[in-house]
DNA sequence: AATATAACTTACCATTTGGTAAATCTGTCT
DNA sequence: AGACAGATTTACCAAATGGTAAGTTATATT
């Protein structure tokens, strides 16, 4: 019976191979859904592409959907901690906002994988993520437009509609990473450059400010 | 030799019943498609979704590819019927961007199912779409753009990045269609209204009419 | 009514799919 | 060295996949 589940058993560190192989599968998967989805990969292509058997894979996920849980949950967990620096800065409206806007571009910039499976599994209505972003995203949105809410109420920006905000920033910083093929084509290069993701932070920022604060620029 | 492609051939016209079947089909595998993704639907589900067998599909269309490039062209049909009216609007940009915004917005309440075909394309790098996006798509976008500037070489409006712009606009507004069940948890309902687009366009214009027009709001 | 053809069904087929069972290999500890 | 558990491969499997070929039904025109 040597099919025992993937919990390390402390004792038997064996070589930290198990661990690097399992990350590996996870960003090789990771990879793979988000350019063609959850239905347009097969384990046997993720095997291949990582250079195993797909029966290995099956050894350490049990199954296709949970090697594909595994995958939504990390990338929720990068996700999350891209937004972690916004609550901390919740006393200078303008200061909070250039560091919102410029996370959630460099979340675009430096994980665009997890940005597209993440986009994947939103345009699909969520359906095995639905609890987790409710437990886990959420409360997060939430607390921004609370912070939001807080300024309008201390008389320090415009009262907005803040949760509508939310979806724009979202979208624009998000669309960086799920719309980059497009992005290019407009911008008629390859691939997007540094300088066209602080071109998108200069007018997000502008666009931002000019609406929320109540001094015009 | 029944396999003659689907080429009305004028004369048999024949109860026009394979033209609705036709347009039942492209309707029904725009759904699924827009849900799961290209490789998350087979044929036989699309066939059993409209009712008939998965043989007949492929007596009106001669692949999943072909069936799936029918879906996609008719989907940027759509997508340019709502784009179209905006160019006419060159004269007075306020009017223009009201106008932009609505039609966008418009679209993602209209046409969801569109607009999540045309997302999943773009975010698994638009394989079978970029020639068609390159000769549709680009010029349109390439014209609003020449707009803003034209406005802008007039001294009428501020001068912004365009492009740039154009991105905030098309992600925002698509994001109502596909981030649906995202806002929609945001949001705290099951569905999106009219007046949740009413506010979301409202937020859009007050945005972007700061940012590109001179006199401040 | 006969016939040609369009519309649809039945019967297949090779390949791929996710998944199971068992055999084998590999390193670690006694 | 031998035992043992962890890691990997080999051998299968039933179901689903996209697609072909041939047969059957319906319908419009002569």
């Amino acid at each position: 019976m040597p099919k025992s589940p993937p919990s390390t058993p402390a004792k038997a560190r064996r070589s930290d191979t198990r661990e690097r192989l399992e990350q590996e599968i996870l960003e090789t998967a990771k990879r793979l859904f988000a350019n063609r989805g959850y239905g347009g990969v097969s384990l046997d292509h993720i095997a291949r592409e990582v250079g195993t058997a797909k029966q290995n894979l099956l050894y350490y996920f049990s199954s296709k959907e949970m090697l594909y849980r595994r995958v939504l949950h990390g990338v929720l967990d990068v996700w999350l901690s891209y937004m972690a620096a916004i609550a901390g800065n919740a006393d200078d409206p303008e200061m909070a906002l250039r560091k919102y806007i410029a996370g959630k571009l460099r979340f675009s910039r430096e994980h665009p994988y997890d940005s597209r499976v993440y986009a994947n599994e939103v345009i699909a209505g969520a359906p095995l993520f639905a609890q987790e972003i409710k437990d886990r995203v959420l409360p997060a949105l939430q607390a921004d437009i609370a912070v939001f809410n807080g300024w309008a109420d201390l008389g320090i920006c415009r009262r907005i509609d803040a949760a509508h905000l939310m979806v724009v920033l979202w979208a624009s910083t998000q669309a960086y990473a799920d719309f980059a093929s497009q992005i290019c084509l407009v911008l008629g290069k390859p691939e997007l450059e540094q300088k066209d993701f602080d071109a998108a932070e200069a007018l997000l920022v502008d666009m931002v400010l000019r609406t929320v604060l109540k001094k015009a620029g």
